[in-house]
DNA sequence: ACATCATTTAACCGAATGGTTGAGCATCCA
DNA sequence: TGGATGCTCAACCATTCGGTTAAATGATGT
């Protein structure tokens, strides 16, 4: 559940297309093809990536007469960010005391 | 430079079996084959994987004997918790802001 | 009604992904 | 020395990905 879910946030967020669109959302709502201008992408090609990223969750568009306006949603980021900040803070603390666990112990 | 990483470290979250092995490397440094023990996959999956973690940063494999073994490498991570943490943060402040622009501009 | 505009869907393409098996390379040990 | 062990590399396969163009859907405006 959480699970998949960070597969498909962390899927989305692989691409530097869909990272420069949600930075683009960031300063606010824009339609699809308001989206699309910056990117020498075809029109369907950001769409996909649209759908990618609201399959994640990453992103709502909601229909507004014939256009659809795409929306941030940082709730999915939490995850990801969460499952990011626990590892690194758990390695980070752990770093050195490992380290002398490790070259006590050995591998075993 | 940055970007780059950020695709190869995303792209190499996004797989659950990665996330596995990065778990499984919490407890401490591990061989490969120690590390593929517990999946229902052959040695050569799980070597690849460790490549995918490796080239992203994440995990260094080092050569000891005819072992290799494995650590994390939480520095990567940070690149890719900054990302998240700047966007969710940036996001969730300006929610409000946000729809208050909106409706303002637009009936709600 | 009609043409136009905004967007999605469908069909297709080449490249990359995640998996397999099998060969190859060091290293350890009897 | 020779055989087993630990791991990687190469070749292959099916599926997914990111992109395209073209057709389809749906709302607008005259």
């Amino acid at each position: 559940m959480v699970e998949q879910n960070l597969d498909l946030v962390f899927h989305a967020l692989a691409d530097p297309t869909r990272r420069a669109i949600l930075d683009r959302l960031t300063e606010g709502e824009a339609t699809v093809g308001r989206l699309s201008e910056p990117f020498p992408l075809s029109f369907a090609a950001v769409s996909k990536h649209l759908g990618v990223l609201e399959r994640a969750g990453l992103v709502t568009r909601e229909s507004r007469g014939r256009e659809r306006i795409c929306r941030i949603n940082p709730a999915s980021l939490e995850d990801a960010r969460a499952w990011l900040e626990f590892h690194e803070r758990f390695w980070s603390d752990r770093l050195n005391a490992l380290d002398q666990l490790i070259s006590g112990t050995k591998d075993r």
